[in-house]
DNA sequence: CGGTCGGTTGAAACTGATCAACAAGGGTGG
DNA sequence: CCACCCTTGTTGATCAGTTTCAACCGACCG
């Protein structure tokens, strides 16, 4: 038995160990439920009655501050697990970006199943330290990168999420609006699209349309991603 | 078998759950080690052979960016988990703040502790997922809050987490240099130099030496950090 | 076909960074 | 034991980058 059940991904933009979770339990006893665009799954401070798994679409979590500002904790994607805490209420919310299929299952399925099957613990346990790690690669981004550099590790993260049967991923898929992206970086929208067209400038990006980017550079997107 | 076998700290500044994975676990087989201040414990990247208990003193963890930008992971005190990753190396630098005694133990020993013990792998989750609320928060405060706010947040975390025997807390100490708050902030030394006699002037705290800041009004206090 | 919404672009204001000087300790060597 | 130096923190002045305010544009919808 051991703490390393699966490797962790050494690079900066972290791909997420898909379904690590929910491969199997969800397979149980889950139901399926559906979310239409902008329809919320749960907000923060509910009662964490229920786990999540994402068959399709994305979702956001997002985190209030008082006085309205906003802050976007991820995009979650199919195979990815919401709602996973261990408070008993909810630290965030969740919305859906598209629309939305996933499996349900109740906490209480969950842990019984944890129960049962000792190698699930583990894998929570990694899918949660690999959250981690990616955590704090977002606090270096937003503690110490400029704006060019994170919105350039932002593509190259989403890029390498992407669906691996979208196999010569030249192109990134961004089904967020500008606001989402803003509130994921810790910037304005203004200056989100003006990073896009200053990147576009560069010739490192190419804007198919909004939701739309080609990468032409992937090197030089790299190296400005990394940090000058 | 539940997955919340500690309650989570709902308030901002998340008070950590002291040596939820060391009690027990420590006390079997474990050596001590001591460091001089500024010492490293280990570098990012080194293999992640052991894992260590603070006893006393506080440690330092951060991360490098290719040009020397640094960010501060975090601040670690007596009863905090040092090293514990599911990776095979360390994502982070861990360098003593101030002189540290530690209690190490092979990262061999605690996976056959956790094997013996199922509760152990609980608790381990627990304290990992309080982290990762913790490190949201640190999120929000990176992406979203302004230079007085983040400054008022980090007294008030650092005051939650003193030790309980000194009861009036109305003291922080505060061990690490303007360096280590700086790029735990995302800030410049400057201007978190400036931003302490900003809230000195506005008559919230009272900067006793540079180690040590005494809140005057904690309610004041809790409301800039709070986000205006 | 107007209206609304989301995105882009422009100009001005502001916040925090940078550059620079100075002060206060603490340690070391003469 | 004192003088000096080196490190760390504070304060000031200027600068740059991002936000804010505002106008405009195009697409989708009723």
């Amino acid at each position: 038995m051991t703490l390393q059940p699966t490797a962790c991904p050494a690079v900066l933009p972290a791909a997420r160990p898909a379904a690590a979770v929910g491969d199997d339990v969800f397979a149980l006893a889950a139901e399926t439920q559906t979310l239409e665009r902008d329809e919320v799954l749960f907000y923060e401070g509910d009662d964490a009655r229920s786990v999540y798994r994402i068959v399709e679409g994305m979702v956001r979590t997002s985190i209030l501050l008082p006085d309205g500002r906003r802050y976007v904790v991820d995009f979650l994607q199919a195979g990815d697990i919401v709602g996973l805490t261990a408070s008993d209420t909810h630290t965030y919310t969740a919305e859906a970006v598209t629309p939305v299929t996933l499996s349900r299952m109740s906490r209480r399925k969950l842990d019984d199943a944890v129960a049962v099957r000792p190698g699930l613990g583990r894998k929570m346990l990694a899918t949660i330290q690999s959250d981690l790690v990616a955590a704090h690669e977002r606090l270096l981004l937003l503690g110490r990168k400029s704006v060019t550099e994170r919105l350039a590790s932002f593509l190259l993260i989403l890029r390498d999420r992407q669906p691996a049967d979208k196999a010569p991923t030249r192109v990134v898929h961004l089904p967020m609006g500008r606001t989402d992206i803003a509130d994921y970086l810790g910037l304005t929208i203004e200056t989100v699209s003006r990073t896009f067209t200053k990147l576009k400038t560069a010739g490192v990006i190419r804007l198919i349309d909004t939701y739309e980017v080609a990468i032409l550079d992937p090197d030089q997107l790299a190296v400005i991603a990394a940090g000058k």
